[in-house]
DNA sequence: AGTACCACCTGACGGC
DNA sequence: TGCCGTCAGGTGGTAC
């Protein structure tokens, strides 16, 4: 479910697959899925004879650049997915959008709980402005990281999760990089040092990277990462520690008790 | 500017 | 086996 590093292999398994190939069908289910869609069934269909030239990855939203000025943008929400088939095989279950390709594979956009998000931008400077998207997470410099945390409030999980603040970071990602740092989630950024700022700085940058190196496949990530045991009552594994579970903003947040302070 | 809560949806899982 | 409550890694809106 989708956060930076899981949006980043659906950017990689689409730059491998659906590029510079001419869409000749478009088709979005509005009757099953009408709430994702940001663009009508019109100018949906107006990508037909387009192609995908790039594909890109800002925040959590995957964008593929058309052969003319546009962008389609997708936005995973909890449940989103992407695949690309053969022509005369099934559509997957919870296609919300289909594209044909000339060449004869389909590209189907899926959505089990319809979160979701399909948008046709203008460009990808409009679609990061339209939404308010603060910075990606990978792109930050540390300098630039710490100007903009400074200037937060509140607790630092929050702070992370906050996509106008920075773009990319969701509810476990943001459990894990604190859990690296050795910082609990609840702790206010106003009282952060300029030290604790660079560790989360770092093990933020170090956390997407190793997940994405990953495929952001929890089952292959580091035997000490906090996605490997993420439950209440487990034990740490960097210190032995328990792991527990509290509530903040809404979210459940999983920390070890003993190793972050 | 934060936070707390609700809403949007469907599926998976545990308890009975 | 089935029913029921609870929970899930997303965002957006409200009211304080």
């Amino acid at each position: 479910m989708p956060e930076l590093p899981e949006v980043d292999t659906y950017r990689s398994y689409l730059a491998h697959n659906v590029l510079h190939k001419t869409i000749i069908g478009v088709e979005a289910d509005f009757e099953n899925y009408g709430r994702i869609f940001e663009a009508s069934k019109l100018e949906f269909s107006s990508l037909e004879g387009e192609s995908f030239e790039k594909a890109l990855r800002y925040g959590k939203y995957c964008l593929l650049e058309l052969s003319g000025e546009r962008v389609l943008v997708l936005h995973f929400g909890m449940s989103g997915d992407v695949k690309y088939y053969k022509k005369g095989d099934p559509d997957p279950e919870h296609s919300a959008m289909v594209f044909s390709f000339q060449e004869g594979h389909k590209l189907a956009v899926i959505s089990v709980r319809k979160f979701g998000k399909v948008i046709l931008a203008e460009s990808r400077q409009e679609f990061i402005e339209t939404k308010g998207l603060g910075p990606d997470a990978l792109s930050l410099d540390k300098e630039g990281f710490i100007e903009i945390m400074v200037a937060k409030r509140g607790r630092i999980k929050s702070a992370l999760m906050d996509q106008t603040t920075i773009s990319g970071i969701g509810n476990m990602y943001s459990d894990e990089i604190l859990y690296h740092a050795g910082i609990k989630p609840d702790k206010k950024v106003n009282d952060f040092g300029k030290k604790d700022l660079e560790t989360v700085y770092e093990k933020m940058i170090s956390v997407l990277k190793t997940a994405i190196e990953n495929g952001a496949d929890s089952e292959k990530m580091p035997e000490n990462y906090l996605i490997r045991r993420r439950e209440a009552g487990a034990i740490c594994g960097i210190c032995g520690g328990k792991i527990k579970n509290i509530k903040i903003a809404g979210r459940s947040a999983y920390f070890c008790s003993k190793h972050q302070k």
